[in-house]
DNA sequence: GTACGTGCAAATGATTTGCGTTAAG
DNA sequence: CTTAACGCAAATCATTTGCACGTAC
Protein backbone atom coordinates (compact mmCIF):
# COMPACT_ATOMS: atom_id res chain seq x y z
CA UNK A 1 0.00 0.00 0.00
CA UNK A 2 1.23 3.30 -0.95
CA UNK A 3 1.79 5.43 2.22
CA UNK A 4 0.74 9.10 1.26
CA UNK A 5 0.51 11.97 3.03
CA UNK A 6 -2.89 12.40 2.97
CA UNK A 7 -2.89 8.67 3.82
CA UNK A 8 -1.72 8.71 7.10
CA UNK A 9 -3.16 11.66 8.55
CA UNK A 10 -6.41 10.15 7.59
CA UNK A 11 -5.50 6.83 9.45
CA UNK A 12 -4.26 9.34 12.24
CA UNK A 13 -7.25 10.77 12.64
CA UNK A 14 -9.46 8.03 13.01
CA UNK A 15 -6.64 6.62 15.10
CA UNK A 16 -7.13 9.49 17.72
CA UNK A 17 -10.79 9.90 17.16
CA UNK A 18 -13.00 8.99 20.11
CA UNK A 19 -16.40 9.46 18.19
CA UNK A 20 -17.28 7.64 14.92
CA UNK A 21 -16.61 10.53 12.16
CA UNK A 22 -18.13 10.84 9.07
CA UNK A 23 -16.39 11.55 5.83
CA UNK A 24 -17.23 14.87 5.80
CA UNK A 25 -15.85 15.60 9.57
CA UNK A 26 -12.74 13.35 8.39
CA UNK A 27 -12.17 16.09 5.60
CA UNK A 28 -12.93 18.73 7.72
CA UNK A 29 -10.08 18.00 10.46
CA UNK A 30 -7.51 16.25 8.03
CA UNK A 31 -7.76 19.38 6.33
CA UNK A 32 -6.14 21.56 9.36
CA UNK A 33 -3.16 19.77 8.86
CA UNK A 34 -3.29 19.30 5.03
CA UNK A 35 -5.26 22.70 3.21
CA UNK A 36 -4.85 21.47 0.26
CA UNK A 37 -6.40 18.44 0.88
CA UNK A 38 -9.54 17.38 -1.40
CA UNK A 39 -12.97 15.76 -0.24
CA UNK A 40 -12.51 12.87 -3.00
CA UNK A 41 -9.28 12.18 -1.86
CA UNK A 42 -11.00 11.61 1.55
CA UNK A 43 -13.42 9.26 0.20
CA UNK A 44 -11.42 7.16 -1.96
CA UNK A 45 -8.93 6.99 0.95
CA UNK A 46 -11.50 5.79 3.28
CA UNK A 47 -12.82 3.37 0.69
CA UNK A 48 -9.39 2.05 0.75
CA UNK A 49 -8.66 1.86 4.51
CA UNK A 50 -12.35 0.10 4.80
CA UNK A 51 -11.42 -2.52 1.88
CA UNK A 52 -7.57 -3.02 3.70
CA UNK A 53 -9.64 -3.93 6.74
CA UNK A 54 -8.15 -1.10 8.71
CA UNK A 55 -10.92 0.77 9.26
CA UNK A 56 -14.27 0.12 10.18
CA UNK A 57 -17.39 1.14 8.11
CA UNK A 58 -20.88 1.85 10.48
CA UNK A 59 -24.03 3.03 8.20
CA UNK A 60 -26.07 5.05 10.43
CA UNK A 61 -29.38 6.71 8.50
CA UNK A 62 -27.88 6.74 4.90
CA UNK A 63 -24.48 8.03 5.90
CA UNK A 64 -21.21 6.33 6.64
CA UNK A 65 -19.12 6.90 9.28
CA UNK A 66 -15.63 5.49 10.31
CA UNK A 67 -14.01 4.22 13.20
CA UNK A 68 -9.91 2.76 13.52
CA UNK A 69 -10.51 -1.29 13.77
CA UNK A 70 -10.27 -2.59 17.03
CA UNK A 71 -11.68 -5.15 18.93
CA UNK A 72 -14.91 -7.22 18.34
CA UNK A 73 -18.02 -4.82 19.48
CA UNK A 74 -21.23 -3.40 18.85
CA UNK A 75 -22.77 -0.04 18.35
CA UNK A 76 -25.38 2.19 20.68
CA UNK A 77 -26.58 4.81 18.17
CA UNK A 78 -28.53 7.72 19.44
CA UNK A 79 -31.68 8.26 18.16
CA UNK A 80 -31.41 12.30 18.91
CA UNK A 81 -28.06 13.87 18.60
CA UNK A 82 -26.49 10.65 16.24
CA UNK A 83 -24.06 9.63 18.85
CA UNK A 84 -22.45 6.15 18.58
CA UNK A 85 -20.74 4.64 21.42
CA UNK A 86 -19.19 1.31 21.74
CA UNK A 87 -19.92 -1.20 23.35
CA UNK A 88 -18.67 -4.69 24.63
CA UNK A 89 -20.44 -7.70 25.10
CA UNK A 90 -18.47 -11.03 25.28
CA UNK A 91 -21.37 -13.20 25.29
CA UNK A 92 -23.29 -11.39 22.64
CA UNK A 93 -20.14 -11.75 20.34
CA UNK A 94 -19.71 -15.13 20.63
CA UNK A 95 -23.59 -16.07 19.87
CA UNK A 96 -23.09 -13.94 16.89
CA UNK A 97 -20.09 -15.83 15.55
CA UNK A 98 -21.68 -18.44 16.26
CA UNK A 99 -25.11 -18.23 14.68
CA UNK A 100 -23.23 -16.78 12.07
CA UNK A 101 -21.23 -20.20 11.41
CA UNK A 102 -24.84 -22.12 11.49
CA UNK A 103 -26.53 -20.77 8.74
CA UNK A 104 -27.47 -22.76 6.17
CA UNK A 105 -26.39 -21.75 2.67
CA UNK A 106 -24.99 -18.66 3.22
CA UNK A 107 -21.03 -17.92 4.12
CA UNK A 108 -20.99 -15.56 6.69
CA UNK A 109 -18.34 -13.26 6.22
CA UNK A 110 -19.28 -10.46 9.39
CA UNK A 111 -21.88 -9.49 11.70
CA UNK A 112 -22.83 -6.23 13.27
CA UNK A 113 -25.25 -5.56 15.95
CA UNK A 114 -27.01 -2.06 16.73
CA UNK A 115 -29.15 -0.57 19.31
CA UNK A 116 -30.91 2.57 18.73
CA UNK A 117 -32.11 4.60 21.84
CA UNK A 118 -31.18 7.80 23.98
CA UNK A 119 -28.34 8.77 25.20
CA UNK A 120 -27.83 9.56 28.56
CA UNK A 121 -27.03 13.23 27.65
CA UNK A 122 -30.14 13.60 25.61
CA UNK A 123 -32.49 11.64 28.64
CA UNK A 124 -31.11 14.54 30.76
CA UNK A 125 -31.74 17.65 28.28
CA UNK A 126 -35.28 16.40 28.15
CA UNK A 127 -35.92 16.03 31.80
CA UNK A 128 -34.80 19.65 32.71
CA UNK A 129 -36.96 21.16 29.93
CA UNK B 1 -54.43 7.80 9.13
CA UNK B 2 -55.85 9.14 5.64
CA UNK B 3 -55.94 5.78 3.39
CA UNK B 4 -55.33 7.03 0.34
CA UNK B 5 -55.04 4.23 -2.96
CA UNK B 6 -51.34 5.40 -3.37
CA UNK B 7 -51.10 4.36 0.33
CA UNK B 8 -53.15 1.49 0.43
CA UNK B 9 -51.53 0.19 -2.60
CA UNK B 10 -47.77 0.57 -1.20
CA UNK B 11 -48.52 -1.01 1.74
CA UNK B 12 -50.27 -3.86 -0.33
CA UNK B 13 -47.95 -4.73 -2.24
CA UNK B 14 -45.15 -4.85 1.38
CA UNK B 15 -47.24 -7.33 2.02
CA UNK B 16 -46.99 -9.15 -0.50
CA UNK B 17 -43.06 -8.78 -1.31
CA UNK B 18 -41.02 -11.44 -0.38
CA UNK B 19 -37.84 -9.83 -0.75
CA UNK B 20 -36.91 -6.06 0.70
CA UNK B 21 -37.42 -3.40 -2.03
CA UNK B 22 -35.66 -0.08 -2.23
CA UNK B 23 -37.81 2.97 -2.36
CA UNK B 24 -37.70 2.93 -6.20
CA UNK B 25 -38.54 -0.88 -6.63
CA UNK B 26 -41.35 0.16 -4.47
CA UNK B 27 -42.51 2.81 -6.90
CA UNK B 28 -41.60 0.94 -10.00
CA UNK B 29 -44.10 -1.53 -8.68
CA UNK B 30 -46.94 0.47 -7.71
CA UNK B 31 -46.89 2.41 -10.75
CA UNK B 32 -47.68 -0.34 -12.97
CA UNK B 33 -51.16 -0.42 -10.62
CA UNK B 34 -51.47 3.31 -10.69
CA UNK B 35 -49.25 4.52 -13.06
CA UNK B 36 -49.56 8.33 -12.07
CA UNK B 37 -47.91 8.16 -8.88
CA UNK B 38 -44.76 9.95 -8.43
CA UNK B 39 -41.75 9.14 -6.62
CA UNK B 40 -41.83 11.20 -3.98
CA UNK B 41 -45.21 10.29 -3.06
CA UNK B 42 -43.94 6.74 -2.52
CA UNK B 43 -41.07 8.37 -0.70
CA UNK B 44 -43.63 10.23 1.61
CA UNK B 45 -45.78 7.35 2.33
CA UNK B 46 -42.85 5.32 3.19
CA UNK B 47 -41.72 7.33 5.76
CA UNK B 48 -45.41 7.74 7.39
CA UNK B 49 -45.64 4.54 7.06
CA UNK B 50 -42.31 3.32 8.91
CA UNK B 51 -43.53 6.48 11.71
CA UNK B 52 -46.50 4.52 12.14
CA UNK B 53 -44.53 1.28 12.69
CA UNK B 54 -46.44 -0.58 9.73
CA UNK B 55 -43.13 -0.94 7.96
CA UNK B 56 -39.86 -2.00 8.65
CA UNK B 57 -36.86 0.29 7.20
CA UNK B 58 -33.74 -1.42 6.96
CA UNK B 59 -30.32 0.24 5.43
CA UNK B 60 -28.40 -1.77 3.97
CA UNK B 61 -24.89 0.37 2.13
CA UNK B 62 -26.53 3.72 3.01
CA UNK B 63 -29.78 2.52 0.67
CA UNK B 64 -33.19 2.45 2.54
CA UNK B 65 -34.91 -0.95 2.04
CA UNK B 66 -38.40 -1.67 3.59
CA UNK B 67 -40.84 -4.74 4.86
CA UNK B 68 -43.96 -5.33 6.17
CA UNK B 69 -43.41 -5.35 9.87
CA UNK B 70 -43.82 -9.08 11.58
CA UNK B 71 -42.22 -11.19 14.07
CA UNK B 72 -38.97 -10.07 15.36
CA UNK B 73 -36.15 -11.59 13.32
CA UNK B 74 -32.56 -10.41 11.85
CA UNK B 75 -31.37 -10.26 8.51
CA UNK B 76 -28.64 -11.49 6.05
CA UNK B 77 -27.11 -9.81 3.34
CA UNK B 78 -25.40 -11.06 0.42
CA UNK B 79 -22.42 -9.15 -0.10
CA UNK B 80 -22.40 -10.01 -3.64
CA UNK B 81 -26.12 -9.57 -4.73
CA UNK B 82 -27.33 -7.57 -2.42
CA UNK B 83 -30.22 -9.46 -1.70
CA UNK B 84 -31.57 -9.65 1.93
CA UNK B 85 -32.91 -13.13 3.57
CA UNK B 86 -35.19 -12.86 7.12
CA UNK B 87 -33.40 -15.06 9.80
CA UNK B 88 -35.16 -15.66 13.55
CA UNK B 89 -33.35 -16.77 16.57
CA UNK B 90 -35.00 -16.90 19.26
CA UNK B 91 -32.10 -16.86 21.28
CA UNK B 92 -30.49 -14.00 19.85
CA UNK B 93 -33.92 -11.93 19.92
CA UNK B 94 -33.87 -12.80 23.80
CA UNK B 95 -30.30 -11.47 24.29
CA UNK B 96 -30.42 -8.40 22.80
CA UNK B 97 -33.64 -7.27 24.79
CA UNK B 98 -31.87 -8.38 27.92
CA UNK B 99 -28.66 -6.04 26.83
CA UNK B 100 -30.56 -3.42 25.67
CA UNK B 101 -32.58 -3.20 29.07
CA UNK B 102 -28.95 -3.25 30.71
CA UNK B 103 -26.80 -0.72 29.28
CA UNK B 104 -26.09 1.81 31.15
CA UNK B 105 -27.49 5.49 30.51
CA UNK B 106 -28.79 4.80 27.36
CA UNK B 107 -32.71 4.09 26.78
CA UNK B 108 -32.56 1.52 24.39
CA UNK B 109 -35.78 1.62 22.00
CA UNK B 110 -34.93 -1.29 19.10
CA UNK B 111 -32.20 -2.80 17.69
CA UNK B 112 -30.62 -4.87 14.46
CA UNK B 113 -28.77 -7.73 14.10
CA UNK B 114 -27.35 -8.10 10.01
CA UNK B 115 -24.84 -10.83 9.02
CA UNK B 116 -23.35 -10.02 6.46
CA UNK B 117 -21.86 -13.22 3.53
CA UNK B 118 -22.31 -15.10 0.15
CA UNK B 119 -25.72 -16.52 -0.10
CA UNK B 120 -26.14 -19.71 -2.02
CA UNK B 121 -26.86 -18.79 -5.26
CA UNK B 122 -24.05 -16.46 -5.51
CA UNK B 123 -21.57 -18.87 -3.89
CA UNK B 124 -23.12 -21.74 -6.82
CA UNK B 125 -22.20 -18.94 -9.59
CA UNK B 126 -19.03 -18.79 -8.15
CA UNK B 127 -17.86 -22.37 -8.21
CA UNK B 128 -19.31 -22.90 -11.10
CA UNK B 129 -16.90 -20.68 -13.05
C1' DG C 1 -65.16 22.50 3.96
C1' DT C 2 -60.62 21.64 5.48
C1' DA C 3 -56.62 19.42 6.46
C1' DC C 4 -53.83 16.19 4.57
C1' DG C 5 -51.98 13.98 0.42
C1' DT C 6 -50.43 14.19 -4.40
C1' DG C 7 -47.59 15.18 -8.53
C1' DC C 8 -44.13 17.72 -10.48
C1' DA C 9 -39.87 19.91 -10.69
C1' DA C 10 -36.25 21.78 -8.44
C1' DA C 11 -33.04 21.42 -4.45
C1' DT C 12 -30.06 18.95 -1.38
C1' DG C 13 -26.48 16.03 0.32
C1' DA C 14 -23.55 12.16 0.19
C1' DT C 15 -20.59 9.86 -2.65
C1' DT C 16 -18.24 8.72 -7.16
C1' DT C 17 -15.83 9.57 -11.38
C1' DG C 18 -12.95 11.52 -15.28
C1' DC C 19 -8.89 13.59 -16.14
C1' DG C 20 -4.64 16.04 -16.27
C1' DT C 21 -0.97 16.53 -12.73
C1' DT C 22 2.06 14.94 -8.86
C1' DA C 23 4.67 12.13 -5.85
C1' DA C 24 5.83 7.47 -3.51
C1' DG C 25 8.67 3.49 -3.90
C1' DC D 1 10.84 5.54 -13.99
C1' DT D 2 6.25 3.95 -13.42
C1' DT D 3 2.20 3.25 -11.11
C1' DA D 4 -0.79 4.62 -7.69
C1' DA D 5 -2.67 8.68 -5.62
C1' DC D 6 -4.08 13.63 -5.80
C1' DG D 7 -7.01 17.75 -6.58
C1' DC D 8 -10.58 19.69 -8.95
C1' DA D 9 -14.89 19.94 -11.12
C1' DA D 10 -18.57 17.66 -12.93
C1' DA D 11 -21.66 13.73 -12.54
C1' DT D 12 -24.57 10.49 -10.15
C1' DC D 13 -27.88 8.67 -6.99
C1' DA D 14 -30.95 8.58 -3.15
C1' DT D 15 -33.88 11.38 -0.85
C1' DT D 16 -36.31 15.80 0.44
C1' DT D 17 -38.82 19.98 -0.29
C1' DG D 18 -41.88 23.88 -2.10
C1' DC D 19 -45.93 24.66 -4.14
C1' DA D 20 -50.33 24.60 -6.69
C1' DC D 21 -53.94 21.33 -7.12
C1' DG D 22 -56.91 17.36 -5.67
C1' DT D 23 -59.37 14.27 -2.57
C1' DA D 24 -60.52 11.53 1.79
C1' DC D 25 -63.40 12.04 5.51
Amino acid sequence: MVLTNQRHEILGYLKRARRHPTADQVYREVKKKLPRISKATVYNNLRHLVEKDLVEEVNVNGVARFEYRRNDHHHMVCTNCGRIDDIENEELSRLMNYIGSEIEGYEIERSATTFYGICRDCKNERGSQ
